[in-house]
DNA sequence: TAGTGGTCTAGACCACTCC
DNA sequence: GAGTGGTCTAGACCACTAA
């Protein structure tokens, strides 16, 4: 049926639509054909035009606006530098670790939960403690010019966090970080994994993802200089938002 | 329609076989229900059933297999030790960078092709030479218990490598990095630039990724000690198959 | 051979966007 | 108001799997 010998229709239609994006016939935020036109131009039904617009949509590379048409995806990812960020001379400095993004516009953060609660089990087994432990526990989203890029949840032993700035909904200048240095466990280490996958239902509405955005997931462990865990992190980040950053030595 | 007020039938019907996924009910590897039982047990037609089932395969948690039926999926991801498997005391004793690996099953090299080539213009750019450069051209497939897990392509500017056994299929033990410290170009310093995103078709058939499998793409450049790039590998991870890990200092 | 998922048709109604 | 994508129905034929 065509060149490649692909019989299946939806895939052949999907894979002109792919070329003229590639090509640069249609550029970023150009609308792509619509059901109608594609019904009309290959003589095929609804479902297989909807089904090649679907693919497109499942890479990523379109997105669908309801009443308006299917259009290039862009992105503007910003870089995150995972190393860089962390030292000890940003926050010990009062700054921010946001502060070394490029970020191209405000960062916020947004609907930020701080409690105390029992450790979950991954949580606790990061942390080195018996799961149920007592930590606090900082639930936030992060937004980038209005834009939702990321859900981080900390967790610190209520030993060392209870009833200071750590607990409260502004920790300062230099975060979690910083304070934790005041209080004589300054991290001096971090690991952080990476995994990437697609979003839960809860993500898709969280990060306000388009179809075909997968999500990373960063598990952080920051370690003091005696190597006790004084803190983990699990952040979920945008994948569309977001290049990682590392650098190290031989 | 439901508890969530959620009224599109194949959101209902995906978020029931999702909680039993969730809840342990069906476990990894296990059947869900075929579009004729859901047909039956929802009273929907053929395609509402299919799209129900296309919803969590696009989230990468069920995987089709034609004849057979759609199935929960697993996943048994490898830990890549980012930092730790690039360190000069790997590679210096000979030791291939993918013993680090915590690969369960032998690791194998695959479609291997060594070539001169005009440097592309995202490696020339990142090598900081100008596009068209010759570089040797390093492209292969790495499989783990004869599954794929990643293709990269290394550059590695030819006035640096023509001629030595970084330009021949086999390079020795320790690798190109052994090779390039004995060229008096040893790499001191790396950067990795990871982002995710949902593979292309050429992909998907590379790495025989299922749907709703993201893939992890990593930019590499690796600096000797007068600061010049030496080397640059594009790498494309599956994402079911790699949990990444960083470790560094504050 | 019976059952499965993959593809496809030809309709329909709806909510939404844009002019 | 015309056009768009989102959802849904009720059929059909096919290739493949597994008993």
């Amino acid at each position: 049926m065509d060149a490649r010998g692909e019989a299946r229709k939806h895939v052949r239609i999907a894979d002109d639509l792919r070329a003229m994006i590639r090509s640069g016939e249609l550029r970023d935020g150009d609308r792509l054909p619509g059901e109608n036109t594609i019904m009309e131009r290959y003589g095929v039904a609804r479902m297989t035009a909807r089904q090649a617009l679907a693919d497109l949509q499942n890479e990523g590379i379109a997105v669908a606006r309801k009443g308006a048409g299917v259009f290039v995806r862009t992105f503007r990812p910003v870089r995150r530098f995972g190393n860089r960020r962390l030292g000890r001379d940003v926050w010990g400095s009062g700054r921010s670790i946001w502060d070394v993004d490029e970020t191209q516009g405000p960062a916020e953060v947004d609907r930020l939960t701080v409690r105390e609660v029992p450790a979950p089990d991954d949580a606790a087994r990061l942390l080195g403690v018996p799961p149920g432990t007592p930590v606090i526990s900082r639930d936030r989203r992060y937004l980038v010019a209005g834009r939702p890029v990321q859900h981080a949840v900390a967790y610190i032993p209520a030993v060392i966090a209870a009833g200071t700035p750590i607990a409260d909904e502004d920790t300062g200048p230099g975060g979690i970080y910083a304070r934790l240095a005041e209080l004589g466990h300054a991290p001096v280490k971090f690991t952080e994994e990476i995994r990437a996958r697609m979003p839960t239902r809860e993500e898709v509405e969280a990060l306000a993802l388009a179809p075909g955005t997968p999500v990373v997931s960063i598990a952080r462990v920051a370690f003091a200089q005696d190597g006790h865990v004084v803190e983990v992190s699990q952040l979920t980040l945008s994948a569309a938002e977001y290049i990682l950053h590392y650098e190290f030595d031989a």
